[in-house]
DNA sequence: CAGTATCCAGCTAGATACTG
DNA sequence: CAGTATCTAGCTGGATACTG
C-alpha cells in the first residue's frame, strides 16, 4: 500500500547484488579464474608449452620446451576441440598477450602460435595446479565415493 | 554409394572425440579445474578460510584463521549468491571432503560449515593463483586494451 | 590452410514458492 | 533457519556450411 519508501528491501537486495557483481568483475583473481577455467585454455597452453596433455607423462620437472605450432597442429593435438572453440581460445589468449600469432603468407597461408613470456608464466602456474591435483585428487575421489555410498 | 566401409572418416572423428572426452574426464587436473572454476567455490573457501574476498585486504602472508560459519553467515558475506547456488556449492565441497557440515538441532536448526585439512590445502593453493593474478593481471589488462584499440 | 558465419540443443544459474 | 522443488531465460559450445 505505502508507495512512499522508494527502496524496498527487495530492491535493496538487487542493488547489493549488482554492486557485488561489479566488484567481482573487478577482482583480478576472478578475471584470472575466468580465463583458465576455460576448458581449452589450459590445453592450448600445454600444447604450446611442449607438454602432452597426458597427466602421466611429464609429471614434474620435465616440461618440453615451448615451441611454435600451427593452427592445424594444435587442432590435431586437441582432438576434441571444435574449430570455433579453438579459434576463440587462441584469439582470447592472443588478446591477453599470452601467445603471439604469426601469419606467413605462403600459398595457402600458414599461421603459427607461440607462447610469450607472460603465457609461459601462466603455464608455469598451471603446473602448480596440476601438481596439487596429482597430490590430492585421489583423496578427493575417495571422499566422493564414501559420500555417495548410502550405507551398504 | 559404397556402404562397405563401416567406419567412415566422419565416424572415426566422432569416436576420437568420445575417446578424448573420456580421457579428459579422467584427468585429475581437469577434475580439479572443474571444481575450482566454479564461481562460488573459491569464494566459499575464502569465507571459511577467514579472508574477506577483497583482493586488497590480506594480500599475502596474513590470512585469517579458518573458522566455522553458519549458512546464513556465508550467505550474507557472499551477497550475490542465490540460495540454490550456495547450497549446491556447499554440498559439492562437503562431498569432496573440503568442508564439514555440522547440524546442531536447536529450536530452529543451526548448521555450521568448516574447512577440513584438505579444504585448507586447496585454499592455500588458490592463494598461489591469486598471487599470480596480482602480479600479472595488470599486464594482461594492458594487452587487452592495446589489442582492442583499433588504431587511433 | 585457417578461418568466419549461422543456427540450434543443452545445460546452468537465477527467480520464485514452499517446508521441516 | 536452512534448506528443497520447480520453472525458465540466457548463455555456451557444437555441428554445419561457406570463404580468402
Amino acid at each position: 500500500m505505502a508507495e512512499v519508501a522508494t527502496t524496498s528491501a527487495a530492491q535493496k537486495r538487487v542493488l547489493d547484488k549488482m554492486e557485488y557483481n561489479a566488484f567481482l568483475a573487478q577482482c583480478p583473481s576472478r578475471q584470472l579464474l575466468e580465463r583458465i577455467s576455460d576448458k581449452w585454455v589450459v590445453l592450448v597452453l600445454c600444447a604450446l608449452g611442449g607438454e602432452t596433455s597426458d597427466p602421466g607423462a611429464a609429471t614434474d620437472g620435465a616440461a618440453g620446451t615451448a615451441k611454435a605450432m600451427r593452427y592445424s597442429e594444435i587442432a590435431r593435438l586437441l582432438a576434441g576441440v571444435s574449430q570455433k572453440m579453438l579459434t576463440q581460445t587462441l584469439r582470447a589468449l592472443e588478446r591477453d598477450g599470452m601467445i603471439t600469432r604469426t601469419v606467413t603468407p605462403t600459398v595457402p597461408v600458414s599461421v603459427s602460435y607461440e607462447l610469450t613470456d607472460l603465457g609461459l608464466s601462466l603455464h608455469e602456474m598451471t603446473r602448480g595446479l596440476r601438481s596439487w591435483a596429482q597430490d590430492h585428487m585421489q583423496q578427493v575421489l575417495a571422499h566422493r565415493s564414501a559420500y555417495d555410498e548410502p550405507s551398504v
